[in-house]
DNA sequence: GTCTTGACTAAGC
DNA sequence: GGCTTAGCCAAGA
């Protein structure tokens, strides 16, 4: 079996995972690349959040656009189809921009604060 | 096998 | 406030 190509299922495994951590992004919230990396169980590889959200399949149910950059800004070059797709989508769900950018501290995804404050318990 | 690229981030100017 | 540099890590060429 030497020639047998393994599909290497970890980085299909790895995929998984940090598609199934961006579906648990609550509408109307967002999350950062390193948020979702460190979710998922990848550390600080944030690169790896963004290669596995442009391997996303179209028509998948994974929200990708809640996925944006640490300084609360869209990833994609801003004015580019991408770009305003996403923002589209975002303003939405009623995210909205200032000036290009997004205020985490009222729509960030502060899953671990967001508990703990919100917890009825 | 090395080099470049990229849906990133933090730190420095 | 924005631009640059360095660190990061895996996929492609």
């Amino acid at each position: 079996m030497t020639g047998m190509k393994k599909p290497v299922p970890q980085a299909v495994e790895i995929n998984r995972r940090v598609w199934s951590t961006v579906q648990q992004i609550p509408e109307g919230k967002v999350a950062t690349y390193g948020q979702v990396a460190d979710l998922a169980g990848l550390g600080r590889a944030a690169r790896r959040v963004g290669r596995a959200l442009r391997e996303l399949p179209a028509g998948s149910e994974v929200p990708w656009y809640r996925v944006i950059r640490a300084g609360g800004q869209i990833a994609f070059p801003t004015g580019s189809s991408a770009f305003n797709r996403q923002r589209k989508l975002l303003e939405a769900e009623g995210v909205s921009l200032i000036n290009g950018r997004i205020d985490l501290g009222v729509y960030g995804w502060q899953r671990t604060l967001d508990e703990l404050l919100w917890k009825p318990d």
